[in-house]
DNA sequence: ATAGGGTTAG
């Protein structure tokens, strides 16, 4: 064993445990020679390189008449095995010591449920009792992370009673694992009290707190999320920065961009680096919360990227239409020698298929497939849908969907059914949106898509049929909602909402903004939107849908000239497109509104989007 | 010796 394997060893594995398994095994032999001291050699070469150690080691160890020195050893090895992701090897040695404890099934057992085999650690949990050895904290916590990978809640309820009824003591690290079955099973009211009862000062708290942040946001409770680190904020002094991560994908899904802004200056003032971690999350946010400019800066600031760092900028231009700047970050990344993966992929699609480049999309799918061997996922197939569809290619697309064998997917048809729509291809929307109706018929989009479909050429009996045939079986529209923060405050509003306290002066001004948009060409187009408002009540309905009236809102209550901000939960309909568009020009605004699909960049009355989406 | 939370898509 020369200096320079030791040497690696610290780079790497600088593990007390790989030394003390030698120094076990050196004394475990009997003489200097003997062969098991050779093998422990090999075996810690091994884990220092990383290769799977000889089997032939395991052979060298005589265990079978053990002492309770070698079984410490056989433990260290079961370990080593373990943590190298040598299941089948640590299966085989585990087999070979007849005498083992309580560790020696547990490092089993955590092997197991950190390669996700819960079955087998379940097994192994009822075997180890029935032979006598008790399970310890660690023990438990592997299984509880099995019952939470595997949404098994009763039976980790199971274990939990059965510990409270045995009196087994809760560490914060079994609690934790605790905590995350709960709430990945979404059992919140057992998620905070098992919380409340943590022991509190322990350091690793922490964990449970974010714990709980991340709990949140997995079940797209947000607002619960910003809640709990406003309390974390108040009552610790510092967070810690995993959780502060956790919180900026949850603002990124709320896109309030006030309060990302918030939480970034948090983290700059507790004076945490921002790794590619943070680095990724706070792209991610400015990008969905409608700052691109911001994400592009905290992008140029991060010493480290990673191909996660880049795949969220390059995802981030996508969603503004930026395809031109995706694919230039894409081959920057690329010459930097970042090997892309599917997501970075995802997102080079979007980006082309949102800009309408047609030939680069296509040489990516082909470079995705060839040159790094990703099998193109449906969601790689439903943006070349989207890429053909867009420039017009409908056989094409049609053809696509067969070929890639994506003819069960809902997004594939919907995308299919809008380029349809937009290239005014009637016949070939009819067969879509058979094939659609189909495969979604409950999809409220989808009629819609439909019934939009036929109207815009002029179909007017069709496009009833189709809302008759919604009504008929009972698919409802999902209301439409847009929100706007001004300040710390989130104003919400749905169509033809009247609870606003400035209810008044928004609609009043709504009135007079349609009336001076009308003198410069602005038109309502009702009977092209009459399908989205549900029941044929006119133009006063669709002058009050959602987004207007948060973009109104915003207009009265922001400084002249400075960006309005829109979030919307569903598509922006043709009616309000056309809306702001004509308000962007008139007030020299620039007004931006996310919908669900993609930002639309309103300004000196024309958008982003080039009016596809 | 063995256990616990984070980023990008949709």
């Amino acid at each position: 064993m020369g200096h320079r394997n030791l040497g690696l060893c610290s780079l790497k594995y600088a593990n007390h445990v790989c030394l003390v398994s030698v120094i076990n095994y050196r004394i475990a032999a009997t003489t200097p020679f003997h062969p098991l001291w050779r093998h422990s050699c090999s075996l810690f070469h091994s884990t220092i390189t990383n290769a799977p150690p000889p089997l032939s080691a395991l052979h060298a160890l005589s265990i079978k008449n053990a002492s309770l020195q070698t079984l410490n050893s056989a433990n260290h090895l079961l370990n080593l095995y373990a943590k190298s992701n040598n299941m089948g090897n640590a299966q085989k040695l585990f087999d070979e010591i007849p005498q083992k404890n309580t560790q020696t099934w547990t490092i089993l057992i955590s092997g197991f449920a950190r390669a996700g085999s819960s079955q087998v650690v379940f097994n192994l949990f009822r075997e180890m009792q029935t032979k006598g050895a008790s399970p310890n904290q660690y023990t438990l916590s592997s299984v509880f992370k099995c019952c939470s990978l595997d949404n098994n809640l009763q039976l980790g309820k199971g274990i939990h009673a059965w510990m409270l009824r045995n009196g087994v003591d809760v560490d914060v690290a079994l609690g934790n694992s605790i905590l995350d079955l709960y709430l990945r099973c979404k059992v919140f009211e057992y998620a905070e009290r098992l919380f409340e009862n943590l022991p509190y000062k322990d350091v690793v708290r922490i964990v449970s707190w974010g714990s709980m942040v991340s709990g949140y946001v997995w079940n797209g409770m947000y607002e619960d999320c910003l809640k709990i680190f406003k309390l974390m904020v108040r009552e610790l002094v510092v967070v810690d920065i995993r959780t502060v991560t956790t919180v900026i994908s949850a603002c990124a899904n709320v896109g309030i961009l006030e309060f990302g802004r918030h939480i970034h200056a948090y983290i700059q003032k507790i004076g945490h680096r921002i790794d590619a971690y943070v680095g990724s999350s706070l792209i991610d946010m400015y990008s969905k919360s409608g700052s691109l400019d911001d994400a592009w800066m905290v992008f140029r600031q991060i010493n480290e990227p990673n191909v996660v760092l880049w795949t969220s900028m390059i995802s981030g231009c996508a969603l503004h239409g930026q395809g031109r700047q995706a694919i230039g970050l894409f081959e920057e990344m690329l010459k930097q020698g970042i090997i892309p993966n599917e997501i970075t992929f995802l997102g080079v699609l979007s980006a082309c298929s949102h800009a309408g480049l047609l030939e680069e999309g296509f040489r990516y799918f082909s470079m995705m497939k060839d040159a790094y061997h990703i099998n193109p996922g449906v969601e790689h197939c439903t943006s070349m849908v989207d890429l053909y569809g867009r420039a017009g290619r409908l056989m094409e697309t049609k053809n696509f969907i067969f070929e890639n064998d994506i003819s069960h997917l809902t997004s594939v048809w919907k995308s299919f059914l809008s380029s349809c729509r937009l290239h005014r291809n009637v016949e070939m929307g009819k067969w879509v949106s058979e094939m659609l109706l189909q495969v979604a018929p409950s999809d409220p989009e989808a009629y819609i898509l439909l019934s939009n479909m036929c109207a815009s050429n002029h179909r007017w009996d069709e496009a009833a049929r189709v809302r008759s045939l919604m009504h008929q079986r009972g698919v409802k529209k999902q209301p439409g909602q847009s929100w706007i923060q001004i300040k710390d405050q989130i104003h919400t509003f749905v169509m033809g909402d009247r609870s606003h306290p400035q209810d008044k002066e928004i609609y009043s001004y709504l009135d007079v903004l349609i009336g001076r948009l009308k003198e410069i060409g602005y038109s309502l187009e009702v009977k092209l939107v009459m399908q989205d408002v549900e029941e044929e009540q006119g133009e006063v309905l669709i002058s009050h849908h959602s987004e207007k009236l948060a973009v109104v809102f915003g207009i009265i209550n922001t400084a002249n000239r400075s960006p309005i901000r829109i979030i919307k939960n569903l598509r922006i309909c043709t009616d309000c497109h056309s809306f702001i568009k004509n308000a962007s020009q008139l007030l020299d605004r620039e007004i931006i509104v996310r919908d669900i699909h993609r930002f639309h960049h309103f300004k000196h009355g024309s958008c982003s989007c080039g009016d596809y989406w």
